[in-house]
This record gives C-alpha cells, sequence and structure tokens, in this order.
RNA sequence: GGGCGAAUAGCUCAGCUGGUUCAGAGCGCCUGCCUUACAAGCAGGAUGUCGGGGGUUCGAAUCCCUCUUCGCCCACCA
C-alpha cells in the first residue's frame, strides 16, 4: 500500500532519486525489440565546460525528442559526449599555469599535455553529472571523449583517407592567426565584427616624382609593402603602372603593379600591397611576383624583419608610430572614420592577424557538393526552413579548411617529416611512425595538432565504433535529429554532413532542428562575462527540473530565441513549478478516491465503459482528451514543443481539474450512482494526460503514473505506449454541449460577482430561451449546473421579474438570475450610491476644466483629448451604476 | 554591401501552409473567497489604435507595398 501523498510537491525529494532508480534500471539505453531506430547526437559539450541555460535548453529539447519517440516504441538511442576543445580547454590549463607564474613552454610539451589530461580527468565529467539533474534521459553506457583512443583511430582514419584522395593538403597561404592562442584558426572561427576604424591615406612618393596617395586602414602593415596595386582600366594611374614608389619608413623601391581585384572606386584606387598579412594581396602577390614579408612575431609584435626603431612593438603601438612619423614627414594626407568588418578569435576575442605560413587544409569544395546536393534534394531539412538557405549559401561558398592548430592539447597531425634532407619524405600513416617509410631514417612528428572540429566533425559515426564495423554503426547510423543551437551550423553541421557522406556514404541525420539562444530581457546573449546567466542547477534547486524544462519548452516557439529574466526568476519558473503543483494535486485527488469501485481499465478511456453508461461530462472530458492527444502528437512531430506543452497544460488543467474533476465529485462521494464510471473515466484520461506531459515534464509525470493502481512493479511511463487517437472517443456534440453548460456556469458567476453576491449564498437563474440541444445539455448536467455555481434553483420560462442581471451566451441562450433576494440590497444601493457620487464629482470637475477656454486654448491637442476621453469614460460608467441601480430598486 | 527574421496586454510570448475560434496564454495587477485535491489554489475582472502609413478585399494581426526600430547570417572595397 502506497501511503498518502503531502499537499505539496517538492520536486527535491522526488526527482534526484527517481532519475538514480531509471539508470539503474537501465531505461535510459535503446530498448530491445523490433521499433525503428532513432537516434539522436548530443552536440558535445566541452569537456570543461559548466551548464550553462544553453546547455539547459539544447539537452532539454534533445530530451523530450528523445522521450517522446521511446514512448512511441522506437528504439532511442540519445548518444552523449563531451568535447576536447582543443583551444578552449589549453587555455583554461594556460590560466592555471599562469597563476603559478607559468608558462606552458616552462613546463614543456608532454608535462603540460599531461597537467591539461589530470585537470580534465577531475573536472571532465562535472558538466555530464549535471545534464542528470535536469532529466536527460541520454545513454551513458556509450559516452565517449573526442581523445579517447577509438575516436583518435576515426581522426587518423578520416585524416589519411582523406590525404590519399588529395583532399588533404599542406600549403603556405594567408591564413587567421590569433596572436594570444598562438595558433592559426578557421575562417569560421575568426568572427568577423564591425568596428569603428579609419582609413588612412597616405603619400607614397613616386620613383618618377611627385606621390601616390593609398588608402588603409591598417598602416603599421606599411612596413611590410612590397607592391602598390591599380586596376588596369584605371586611367588615372595607367602610366604609373610599370613604374615604382619609394616605400617611406623602410626606404624600399616597390613595383605599381596592374590587377582587376582592386576596386578602383574604393580609397584612391591605389592599394599598397602586404601580402604577408592581407589574404587579398597576398593573392594579387602571387600573381605579380611580390615578395611576401612577414613583419611580426606570432604575438604581432614588429619582428626584425622591419626597421629597427619598430621592433617590439605591439603591432597597435606600431600603428601609432608610423602614423606619427608619416604625419612628420608629411605623408598623412588624411584620415577618415570608417566603419568595417575585423575578425576576431572565437576564443578569446582578440582581433585575429592575417598572417602568411605553412597549414594543413582540407580542400572542401568535393565535399561540400554532395552536402549541398543532400540539402537541395530534399533528404536534409531543417528547422526553422530559413535556415536551410543560410547551410546552402555557405557550403556554395565554401573555402577550404585550415585544419592544423599551433596547440598541444589535440590529436597530433599524422604526418611524419623524414629527418635527413637528402630525402625529405613526408609520411601520412595511421600507426605512428618510428623509421621514415623511405629511407629508414629518423622522422619526426609534425608539432601541431588538429582543430577540434576534426574530431567533431566525425561523431555520427566514430562515436558508434568506425573505423570498426561495428554492430552499434550497423543499427544506429544514421541518426535522425540533430537539435543544436544555430553558431554552429557551419562549425559542426554541415561539417557533419559533409563526413558522414564522405566516410559512411549516407547523411548522418535527416533533420536539423535549430533552436534560438538564451537571452536577457534585453536580449542579450547570456554569458558569463555580462553577469547575466541564469543557473540552470540554482533552477533546479528552487524550483524543480520539471519546472525549467517546462519554462524552457513552453517559452520557445520553433526559431525564436527564449527570452529569461535573470533578475527575477519567479517570474520566468512559477508557472512550471505552479504546473507541477497542480498535477500532483489532481493526481492526489484523482488516486486517493480510487478506493470505491473502478471499471477495469483496457486501453484508452472509449474501452473503459460502455457508451451508454458516460454522462455529458465524461464524453466531453473524454472528446477533449482525444483533441488533446491529435494535438500534442502533431506538435512533437512538428518539434513544436511549446505547442505540445500549452495543449497538455490546457487539458490537465482547464479541462481536468477545473472542470472534469468538479464534475464528478457527487459520483465519487456517492451522493448521485456513477462512481465506478467517473472513476474509470478520470484515471484513463489522467493516464494518457500524463503520458502526453512526460517529455516536457518526466519526474512528476512517472511519479504519479506509477501510483495508478494495477502497474506492475516494474512498469515505467518512459516506455509508453504513447495514447493513440481513438476515433470512438471524438464527440463534437459533447464538446458543443458541455461547453453550453460551461458558459452558462461562467455566466451566472460572473453575475455573481458583478453584483456582489456572498460567495455562500443561493441564487436562482432562469433560462428564457435557448436551443433545443441546450436545453438537453443543462438538463443532463443541471446537478453540475447547481452546485458550481450555487444556484438553487433552475427553470425555464419567461420571466416578469426586473431586479437582477442577464446574459446571452453564444449559441443564443439568454439567462436571468434575480438578485433582490441574493443580494444585501441596502448595502449594495449604498455601495453603488457611493460610487456614482463620486463619479458625479470627478464629472464636474472634468467638465468645468474643459469649459475652462484657457486650459481647451494652451493645452496641447493630445492632452486635451485625453481629458475628454476621461470625461466620456466617467460619464458612461455614471450611466451603467445609476442603470444597475434602477434595477436594483434603490 | 548582400540575404533573412522580428515588432501583438505592464513583462515574456502564441496566433502555423489557403484571409473566419480572433484579439489569446502565462506572469504581474484589481476584487472576493483558507468552498476537505491544490492559497504554488478557486471564482470574477481591467488593460491592446496587433510598430507607423498606404493598398488588395465584403472582410486584414494575418496577404501586398512602403517607412521606422531592433536582431541574425554572409562578405577579399584595402
Amino acid at each position: 500500500m502506497t501511503e498518502p501523498l503531502p499537499p505539496q510537491y517538492d520536486p527535491s525529494v522526488i526527482e534526484g532519486p527517481l532519475y538514480r532508480r531509471w539508470e539503474a534500471a537501465g531505461r535510459f539505453g535503446p530498448r530491445q525489440g523490433a521499433g525503428d531506430p532513432y537516434v539522436v547526437m548530443m552536440p558535445p559539450p566541452n569537456v570543461t565546460a559548466q551548464l550553462h541555460m544553453g546547455h539547459g535548453l539544447n539537452n532539454t529539447v534533445q530530451d523530450a525528442l528523445v522521450r517522446f519517440e521511446r514512448m512511441r516504441g522506437r528504439r532511442t538511442l540519445w548518444l552523449p559526449g563531451t568535447d576536447h576543445a582543443g583551444i578552449a580547454t589549453q587555455n583554461v590549463v594556460e590560466r592555471l599555469l599562469a597563476a603559478e607564474s607559468l608558462t606552458r613552454f616552462d613546463v614543456g610539451r608532454d608535462a603540460f599535455v599531461q597537467r591539461v589530461w589530470s585537470y580534465v580527468g577531475t573536472t571532465g565529467a562535472t558538466i555530464l553529472e549535471q545534464l542528470r539533474a535536469i532529466g536527460a534521459s541520454c545513454d551513458w553506457s556509450r559516452t565517449y571523449f573526442t581523445l579517447d583512443a577509438g575516436l583518435s583511430t576515426a581522426v587518423r582514419e578520416a585524416f589519411v583517407r582523406l590525404h590519399e584522395k588529395g583532399l588533404v593538403y599542406r600549403g603556405h597561404y594567408i591564413i587567421n592567426w590569433c596572436p594570444r592562442c598562438l595558433t592559426a584558426l578557421s575562417n569560421e572561427e575568426a568572427e568577423k565584427e564591425e568596428v569603428d576604424g579609419r582609413l588612412y591615406h597616405l603619400h607614397y612618393p613616386l620613383a618618377v616624382g611627385g606621390h601616390l596617395t593609398v588608402a588603409t586602414t591598417r598602416p603599421e602593415t606599411m612596413l611590410g609593402d612590397t607592391g602598390v596595386a591599380v586596376h588596369p582600366d584605371d586611367e588615372r594611374y595607367r602610366a604609373l603602372v610599370g613604374t615604382e614608389v619609394l616605400l617611406p619608413l623602410v626606404d624600399r623601391r616597390v613595383p605599381i603593379v596592374a590587377d582587376d581585384a582592386v576596386d578602383p572606386s574604393f580609397g584612391t584606387g591605389a592599394v599598397k600591397m602586404t601580402p604577408a598579412h592581407d589574404a587579398t594581396d597576398f593573392e594579387i602577390g602571387k600573381r605579380h611576383g611580390l615578395a611576401a614579408i612577414d613583419i611580426f612575431t606570432p604575438e604581432a609584435r614588429v619582428a626584425e624583419t622591419a626597421p629597427e626603431r619598430f621592433r617590439g612593438l605591439d603591432r597597435f603601438e606600431a600603428r601609432k608610430r608610423v602614423v606619427a612619423e608619416l604625419e612628420t614627414l608629411g605623408l598623412m594626407e588624411r584620415i577618415e572614420e570608417h566603419r568595417h568588418a575585423v575578425g576576431h578569435c572565437y576564443r578569446c576575442g582578440t582581433i585575429v592577424e592575417p598572417r602568411l605560413s605553412d597549414q594543413w587544409f582540407v580542400r572542401m569544395g568535393p565535399l561540400a557538393r554532395p552536402a549541398l546536393a543532400a540539402y537541395r534534394d530534399g533528404r536534409l531539412r531543417f528547422i526553422p526552413e530559413r535556415r536551410g538557405e543560410e547551410y546552402a549559401q555557405w557550403l556554395g561558398g565554401i573555402r577550404d579548411w585550415c585544419i592544423s592548430r599551433q596547440l598541444w592539447w589535440g590529436h597530433r597531425i599524422p604526418v611524419w617529416y623524414c629527418d635527413d634532407p637528402a630525402c625529405g619524405r613526408v609520411s601520412v600513416s595511421r600507426t605512428d611512425l618510428t623509421a621514415c617509410p623511405g629511407c629508414g631514417g629518423g622522422v619526426r612528428q609534425d608539432e601541431d595538432v588538429l582543430d577540434t572540429w576534426f574530431s567533431s566533425w566525425l561523431v555520427p559515426f566514430s562515436s558508434l565504433g568506425w573505423p570498426d564495423r561495428t554492430a552499434d554503426l550497423a543499427t544506429y547510423y544514421p541518426g535522425e535529429t540533430l537539435v543544436t543551437a544555430p553558431e554552429i551550423l557551419f562549425f559542426w553541421v554541415a561539417r557533419m554532413v559533409m563526413a558522414g557522406i564522405e566516410f559512411m556514404g549516407e547523411i548522418p541525420f535527416s533533420t536539423v532542428y535549430l533552436h534560438g539562444t538564451v537571452r536577457d530581457t534585453q536580449h542579450r546573449k547570456m554569458s558569463k562575462s555580462l553577469g547575466n546567466g541564469i543557473d540552470p542547477l540554482d533552477v533546479v534547486d528552487r524550483y524543480g527540473a520539471d519546472a525549467l524544462r517546462f519554462t524552457i519548452l513552453s517559452g520557445m516557439a520553433v526559431g525564436t530565441d527564449l527570452i529569461l529574466d535573470p533578475g527575477d526568476l519567479e517570474s520566468s519558473f512559477a508557472a512550471g513549478r505552479n504546473f507541477a503543483n497542480k498535477l500532483w494535486n489532481a493526481g492526489r485527488f484523482v488516486l486517493s478516491n480510487l478506493s470505491g469501485p473502478v471499471r477495469p481499465l483496457a486501453g484508452g478511456a472509449a474501452d473503459v465503459v460502455d457508451r451508454d453508461e458516460l454522462t455529458l461530462a465524461d464524453r466531453w472530458i473524454m472528446a477533449r482528451c482525444d483533441d488533446t492527444v491529435r494535438e500534442a502528437t502533431d506538435a512533437y512531430e512538428r518539434y513544436r514543443l511549446n505547442d505540445a506543452a500549452a495543449a497538455t497544460y490546457r487539458f490537465l488543467w482547464s479541462d481536468l481539474a477545473d472542470w472534469y474533476i468538479e464534475q464528478i465529485k457527487p459520483r465519487l462521494y456517492g451522493d448521485v450512482p456513477g462512481g465506478d464510471v467517473a472513476r474509470a473515466v478520470a484515471v484513463a484520461v489522467f493516464d494518457v494526460a500524463l503520458r502526453l506531459l512526460h517529455p516536457v515534464m518526466p519526474f512528476v509525470t512517472e511519479t504519479l503514473w506509477g501510483r495508478i493502481p494495477g502497474r506492475p512493479a516494474d512498469a515505467t511511463i518512459m516506455l509508453g505506449p504513447w495514447p493513440r487517437p481513438d476515433a470512438r472517443a471524438a464527440d463534437p456534440a459533447a464538446l458543443r454541449d458541455f461547453g453550453a453548460v460551461q458558459e452558462l456556469i461562467g455566466a451566472i458567476r460572473a453575475i455573481r460577482a458583478e453584483y456582489g453576491v456572498q460567495p455562500g449564498h443561493p441564487v436562482r437563474a432562469i433560462v428564457t430561451a435557448m436551443p433545443a440541444a441546450t436545453h438537453r445539455a443543462i438538463d443532463a448536467e443541471r446537478g453540475t449546473i447547481l452546485r458550481l455555481a450555487r444556484v438553487s434553483a433552475l427553470t425555464f420560462a419567461p420571466t416578469e421579474e426586473r431586479v437582477g442581471g442577464h446574459a446571452v451566451l453564444a449559441d443564443g441562450t439568454t439567462l436571468f438570475v434575480p438578485l433582490g433576494d441574493a443580494i444585501d440590497v441596502t448595502r449594495e444601493c449604498r455601495r453603488l450610491g457611493d460610487e456614482v457620487a463620486r463619479l458625479g464629482t470627478l464629472i464636474d470637475g472634468q467638465k468645468r476644466k474643459l469649459d475652462n477656454t484657457q486650459f481647451t486654448s494652451r493645452a496641447p491637442g493630445d492632452v486635451v483629448e485625453r481629458e475628454r476621453l476621461k470625461l466620456q469614460s466617467w460619464t458612461e460608467q455614471h450611466g451603467t451604476l445609476a442603470q444597475k441601480r434602477e434595477l436594483l430598486g434603490c
């Protein structure tokens, strides 16, 4: 026998133990049996991450979808993991070292990597632990880490295969360099941001005499200039092409070249060429044989390739110095304000330095084409749809992917260089090499590691055992749904599609659901640095995981952001907590009233009893339940989780709790017959609704569902079954008829409230006209009406009585509630009289104000108009109250 | 510079592909109720020129045009 439930729901005593029970019972892994697999790959959080609202949102959405499909009988696998997050993790550990006044170079590569491992070992599982607190039902037994042996094998395999196909190459190009992280970045990792800059117009003296003006946003780079470019058709400069300028400050003669890439309409139409520090200049320089002089150290200080007096200056110091010297020399024509986009390191925010260096690249064109085709032919779809165009646009203009990073934490590039310059062989290998396959001499491995995303893009199959042909891989690849933030559409999603096609021959998922971002009320992204974050675990502590999930899911429509107020958790999360509590109490009530006879439950509510034993209210709640099954199922299928939550909320609170439970009380208490039917229907629809809500609020639904009598000990709502629509329950007539009853009760209650009838005081109700169907409905639910509206007598007849309230319902039913005997006429008259007097005074004053031409002529028109409207409104109220007084016979 | 969203109650937002539950929900606010499932509740109520302007239509929050304001993505005009 189960003990009675306390009247207030306390998630803190329910959620933790329940989660552990689920986990111990192995509920999170795919079920055995024949269902279709349903696979979701969790976007692996950074191994050092602490759970924030972004994770909360992302994982709640995934969990809801996964729980939905699991209940529908599919063999559901939600696969979790963590990402080694090269730059981010290395930065964290470097900061720890800095606290000891050490750099990674002080401790050395091996020791440093050891330190990162030990750091990751102690803190690495934190976020996965935290995901448990929000109810994430992922299969922990398959948890991976992107630096695991298995995934490392996959990374090498992918690298080697791509190299064999000529899709991986080493090249000397301009890349985005972060002078703080000291590594190359991909184009995606250099985030373009608009900044207010300046456009400097510099005079470059011409060898032939006179000068040429060039415009630049980065005057300091002139120390590395090796030419000036103009457009070939530009009449202004045609004669100068082939001549030289004398580069100031460095005293170098550099050529003037003509190239189509120059836009004659920008600046002066003449561009200084710095091939080592600008991608366009590099390309132009290559075409014209211009030298590339790297004038910066890795830290972006001026290097020894520049004149001595600039050396060691930071690039922005160098800019000031260059500008000052040019001004002194009279070579600065002018400086204008200029807003333009500048790349920033996505990990540390430092302005990236375009830099010429040797890096490894993936040739993306051949990978992008089939990935684009998958979208174009509809195999891959995006929710919201418009995101698909962003995907297509990016793939259409894709550039090669710089995958080498000058870091120590990550997958070391599987390339070995022969020590013997005479051999010079470069070997790409699946296994570590100790000797050169060409000459047998010594080898050294490439110092660099791979971009973190080079391991992430493989996870849809590497996490399942690839390159081995495991049973998991055969069963669970490809997956179906990917749920993630739009920020990593290019970093991760598009690349997974490409990798899936390239290595597995199939796209890794068919639907990409891109949800919004969590923001504060000023629409700023929640972030640690802004201090506007909400800690999901704090919310769980205070309101429970179900409340957190409910708020997240119902606050976020497809394609919109989730706005929360960090300063007011109560207003954000109270609704979810209140709902859980409401459910708890509805459940307590239903369950505690099952002591009487209950008809045996078969399948849905429609199986419970004979149709002719059902009251109008029974048929109504069953029809509403059936509607809700259809609505919620459809909403989940369409990723409209907010609609699913709202539909279920409406059914449980507004229909079941507010109406049906109230309606059946006399039957439950034995005051009228039919208790067994009422119990059966109540339990059946409650059961269905709990199942519909389970993906949103797993804890409270499981707890209540498990207490419904007759459950096997090991039953779990997690395995459903998902409720099916039942044609027998659909009942438009019941919906309409009980709706009329509800409206009638509401009208009587409104009249009571309006006239201040004492709550306990009964009133009479006289229905003076109505359609036949409504007449039957009112007859059928007469007892309900009498009880819920506190009506002593309900009659159908015309009436001569004048004192009271009347209402007309939507179907034309008219209602009169005599009030002479129900209200304290003296008191009500006094109240109304006071109010009329008060308004009268206000109206008199207002009339005087508006009659005063001093006011009406001098005050602004809108002010006068506002005062006029006030008068009008008060006058109307005055009239209404006077009419009421007359009706009451005051 | 190109592309794309959004603007509805004090706050956060629904209102979906074809123009008909149309002005909604939650929170907040006001009034009255501790009615034995629930005061984290119950009953009742107020608040909107659906961003501005124009158009199509019998009819527009919804479709078209335009303006304003926010936001996002992309971009090698230095």
